[in-house]
DNA sequence: CCAGGCCATGTAAAGCCTTACATTACTGTT
DNA sequence: AACAGTAATGTAAGGCTTTACATGGCCTGG
């Protein structure tokens, strides 16, 4: 069933259906109602890639990818990024590439197809480092507007990122005046973009705040399962280790779990150690103990890389930007 | 540039170019490194559009469509969909159709937009009530299989649901065996269908297990925004009311803002106010106090509707079908 | 040395729509 | 009644790829 079909059916030219259904307005009184009721009658719709294809391949979509969705801190980030979409008329989309975060061949080769696929105007990518200037995927992704939130900031692409070091520093200024010396850290995984990052910036700063940090302090586990970082913490503290001052979980799915574990073995949240997260999710300020923990403008990154998505694609010319977003750190209980 | 300037320039035919790009194996090597070396120069892609319209339409992708994406239970859900998606070769992209939910008419107009721009093989739609037999959603989705989660039960298409009154059921023995007898509701929105199918059960039981309801133990805050729910609970409780034995929160979002107005003015949970879930999200576990609630089987209701989906996108004739899935009440420290 | 078969490649139709331009049908004016 | 001008509709080209089938080259075995 196809355009022609239906304007056979109604005893028209196919331009006429094609208005009929595009531009209802163009068309007779009469002839629309003839023509969409043989539509309605076969249930037919437009082809949606001989739509695109005719029409230069505009598509009203855009897609964002995202590390991890079932940590909020995405979720929020998507919610933002969609309110402005919204507003100017795109679908958005959003693909968890989550699983495969650990085999970065297969993500640039996930990336690649999805943006071979390409039923879209446009891309976010978040919180994934991004291959290098000349992968493939750069170059299957370069005929299409990108936005990069988050990663490394030496690409020649448009980018918004936010000052972690500042964040971590803030941090660390707090811990020093309360007078926690000795410091402990819980990241999900050593190969991770983000983990190195942040460990480079503690390594950084560490010293000008004397924080002492100790192998034994520091905890390896998992950013996508809150169940093993769990297990891990509660073996960890199974063994009753001679524990830091304050923890600092680097993100704030981890700091909760940890959190919980700390408290089924009876230390006592920010008496017995202290805690510290990052990023504050929603979640975090009703946590029981509130979570104390760096902010990421979480919804403002997303609504920025919109925005720049939006430039972009109505001007692809545009040269790159880089915008870049305070972080700040919010005291509550737990620290 | 399309796939006629590829063939010229490396001096071979259109399809030489095609099966170069999909078919790799089919062509001599010579042959493709010579095209592919002018596909890299030229930074090619195939258009997708053409691409898809050429072979009939096929595109690899699916999507899920959820009323809410920062309320991680759809996160989770999406989570088990896309592992089995992911499995078979499909990309699984969510849209969420958030911020429209209070206005149906608006809902199927994009529900009805998106089925159109159609470029997908497949949709899951969860947690939203389906516009009935005749809307023009239905017919502008009806040409690609279409599964549905959560809703109401009556139609005429593949559903998987979860028995929310038995689940309600198990809930309440639970507090008959406990003594509750005076019940409060959290819901988040009188007209919206979660709501008033809770409800619904609630009343048909609530009698069955002797327990008490009150208009002024009905809370109403928003299934959306925690930090509204938060701002009511808090207004509700600073006037210092009769409180019941034990709150009803119809989502386990709900229930931990509830739990921390209720710890932030002074009651302690259980002890003084008895707390219940629903979902039984990640994070329910981890709160403190840890959340008693029905546990919806949520990694289970995706993986079920995109094997569902699975089947249907590989043979459209399968007769519709319907699968329940059971919830279970999960005992913790909150009630 | 030839028939038969396989491999690599080419040709061209098919897939379905949009839209510039051409045509026809009307409306209202003079 | 004729004409101008506008509104409605039709014609057909163009958008880009896939793929069935055709072709030609080369190899193998008899």
């Amino acid at each position: 069933m196809n355009i022609k079909d239906i304007a056979k059916k109604a005893g028209v030219s196919t331009a006429t259906v094609s208005r009929a259904l595009n531009n209802p307005e163009k068309v007779k009184k009469d002839t629309l109602e003839k023509v969409m009721q043989v539509v309605d009658d076969n249930r037919y719709s437009l082809n949606p890639f001989a739509r695109s294809l005719a029409s230069s391949g505009r598509t009203n979509n855009v897609v964002l990818v995202v590390p991890n969705s079932v940590n909020p801190f995405f979720s929020q980030l998507a919610s933002g990024a969609e309110s402005l979409f919204d507003e100017y008329g795109y679908y958005m989309h959003v693909y968890n590439i989550g699983r495969h975060l650990r085999d970065p061949g297969r993500v640039t080769e996930i990336l690649e197809e999805v943006a071979n696929e390409g039923f879209f105007d446009g891309l976010i990518l978040s919180g994934i480092s991004y291959p290098g200037e000349n992968s493939p995927l750069r170059m299957a992704v370069l005929n299409k507007p990108v936005v990069l939130i988050e990663p490394n900031p030496d690409s020649r692409m448009d980018c918004v990122l936010v000052d972690e070091r500042t964040g971590i520093w803030l941090a660390f200024e707090h811990l020093k005046k309360k007078g926690y010396t000795r410091l402990g850290l819980i990241h999900g995984g050593k190969n991770l973009d983000l983990t190195t990052r942040k460990m480079h910036y503690i390594r950084e700063l560490q010293e000008e705040f004397s924080l002492e940090t100790r192998p034994e302090w520091t905890l390896e586990t998992s950013y996508d399962s809150v169940g093993l970082t769990y297990n891990l913490m509660n073996r960890y503290l199974t063994g009753g280790p001679e524990l830091p001052d304050v923890f600092f979980a680097f993100n704030d799915l981890l700091a909760i779990t940890a959190a919980r574990a700390l408290l089924d073995h009876g230390h006592r949240i920010p008496q017995d150690v202290a805690l510290l997260g990052s990023d504050d999710i929603q979640l975090a300020r009703y946590f029981n103990p509130a979570l104390t923990t760096i902010k990421t403008p979480t919804e403002d990154l997303g609504k920025t890389a919109a925005r720049i998505l939006l430039n972009k694609m109505t001007n692809p010319t545009l040269p790159p930007q880089r915008i870049f977003l305070p972080p700040t750190l919010i005291v509550r209980e737990s620290c």
